[in-house]
DNA sequence: AGCGTTTAGTCTTATTTTGAAACCATAATA
DNA sequence: TATTATGGTTTCAAAATAAGACTAAACGCT
């Protein structure tokens, strides 16, 4: 990243850590369940130099934990923490998103399923807080305590509409 | 990006399209209901020069449209397309896992709400296709029809774990 | 019709990041 | 003790980004 965003916003936030071309990859693969340096290497192409740098950021910010497994030479084991594991909606909401739109009905390359089913996972969708379906032009932001002036500002001339179901 | 990937996978096609720093901050704008070039560029403070590659890379993938509102000098509005507001899932989820991993409880820029009622979204979590929550090792992949023999090879030998319901 | 102003860009250049390959360090095994 | 499998670092060319100067087109006004 050239350029740490300086925002004080969720998606700037996000990005801060997730904005580049091969961090999400690496998430994939640990959800996947391949935990090893080489193993991530070989699945993506990334770039060992890269991988290293990712990796250490990753652990660094939570995300992944480094555990020593001891084997042959040095070999660690990488392995999602419970916040790396709860990018599990956005991890959804990419692919959902990414079969329906880039691959289209009939392309989809991979689809996630219930393993006791069987069955495609039902497809996210916003909701109020008592689970009825929402459309964007229903959904608003507003600031809340971490907003600074900034914040307040920004969310105050916009009308932020968000989704429609889609 | 320096390098598109060429994986048969959801996540990599995700990513040759919003897998860099700004992107997914223009798509943020156009939720927020930014349309305008100079308007973007304020709010996000990307280089002009980016924002026009950006631009014209999300009308050519049809998440954006633009129109002319011929107004004063050469003016266009940059709209989110109805793929492009399908995004909203991705943003929410986004924005959640970033006000409650990054802000944290009490730090929290926005919230994005019901503007019906105010009241917060449902935070976004998988389910199965009855609306079931799941855990994250209740899930799986399996290929689906656009899967080539490389993305086969790979979902066979993993064991895709996805999501606790953090 | 001509002029200034506004918007939406391009162009240029320095800096940063990436990509690819070569090299190195450590630990278990033979 | 030598071998070999990791899991890295280092190096350097190529590509992308950042920042600012410059340009083009379109209207409104006189």
């Amino acid at each position: 990243m050239a350029k740490r965003h300086t925002q004080t916003c969720p998606v700037a936030g996000f990005l801060n850590i997730f904005g580049d071309a091969w961090t999400l990859m690496i998430i994939r693969e640990a959800f996947y369940g391949a935990t090893r340096f080489s193993e991530i290497q070989r699945n993506t192409g990334i770039a060992k130099n890269l991988l290293s740098d990712r990796l250490s950021m990753l652990v660094a910010e939570g995300v992944l934990e480094r555990e020593d497994v001891g084997e042959r030479g040095s070999r660690y084991a990488y392995k999602l923490t419970a916040k790396g594991r709860s990018l599990a909606p956005v991890f959804i909401a990419m692919s959902q998103w990414s079969n329906e739109h880039v691959f289209g009905a009939g392309g989809e390359p991979v689809f996630l399923i219930d393993r006791k089913t069987g069955r495609k996972l039902k497809k996210l969708a916003p909701t109020d807080a008592d689970g009825k379906p929402l459309q964007w032009r229903d959904i608003a932001a507003r600031p809340g305590p971490g907003a600074n002036k900034a914040a307040r500002a920004r969310i105050a001339e916009s009308e932020y509409g968000v989704d429609e179901t889609a």
